[in-house]
DNA sequence: CAAGATTGAATAATCAATCTTT
DNA sequence: AAAGATTGATTATTCAATCTTG
């Protein structure tokens, strides 16, 4: 069935890209998890407040987190179970859709994030943004939104519900 | 304590900057999954597997894969453990130093790889490296590399057991 | 019946403790 | 005592099944 070269395909220049890629990214994000744990929070439940804060009105349906967060339907209810636990996030019903449940970010999750977020951005720019010149920074943002865009369908910033996405 | 603008955290530019490394890094690996999938092994088996196989004599004493795979030491045991039950690798002794194991690959392993390796390259190729133009995945890479040696020191390509890392 | 959300069961990862060898 | 590896207990995530509403 497959005619190839096992110990070519072992050396192909496409591991070493896509490891490139895995390991600054693995070895950044495991930088980033020790200063949100030391605010008593997963990366994943800082990524679920950091998108409510984002949001204009603080608030964003169960079904919005799981296309960008990666996380199965199950994993944000669970998610959002433990913020709920901890008081920093409420769910509250959908008006014009009652199967719908906003999770909305109360004044203590606004509160903890408020604390973590100085920390992480300096972080990221330590360790991240402010070690290549800006122009490079910039090329390297393009190379990445390209990747993003043709990987994951439909995460363009707008991402809006309203479709037209031509 | 923090006499900064929350508001405008949330907006910061570095946000940005590590969204998209995120997304474009978790699209990637995603698509990635369900190939390997296919051929009934996690992504982590997989990395396992393709360790041991590009490493000179098929072998890799488990501490070896702690740093690199981002696992710890039990997951690195409990993955093996895997691996062991469906004969992909087999554990043998430590000659030199009877505290450590190594992790060999077997023949059904290199075969299972053989088996991914060609639609894991073609995957890698069309949803990443060919969708760029050559001098702008060099220029990518090249920033990557340069992230990664700072976030992971000791991993640069020899990251040799002789020390002399200077 | 499809979509949004949740639950129980199963799988995988971690931490802390343990065992052996250096 | 430190390093390599493993184990038990806990936590997190997923899948499949379920419930409610559209």
């Amino acid at each position: 069935l497959y005619d190839g070269d096992v110990a070519h395909d072992l050396d192909d220049a496409r591991i070493t890209a896509m490891g490139l890629l895995s390991e600054a990214y693995l070895g950044l994000t495991a930088r980033l998890a020790c200063q949100i744990a030391e605010h008593g929070l997963s990366p994943i439940e800082f990524e679920v407040l950091l998108r409510l804060g984002r949001s204009p009105d603080g608030q964003l349906r169960m079904t919005d987190f799981s296309a960008p967060t990666s996380l199965s339907a199950s994993g944000v209810t669970r998610v959002v179970d433990r913020l709920e636990r901890d008081r920093l996030v409420a769910r509250r019903a959908c008006a014009s859709d009652r199967r719908s449940l906003y999770a909305v970010i109360t004044d203590t999750g606004r509160t903890r994030l408020g604390a973590v977020l100085p920390g992480h951005l300096k972080l990221i720019g330590e360790w991240f943004t402010e070690r290549l010149p800006p122009a490079e920074l910039s090329a390297l943002l393009d190379s990445l939104r390209l990747v993003r865009n043709a990987v994951r369908p439909g995460a363009e910033a707008g991402a809006v519900r309203t479709g037209a996405t031509a």
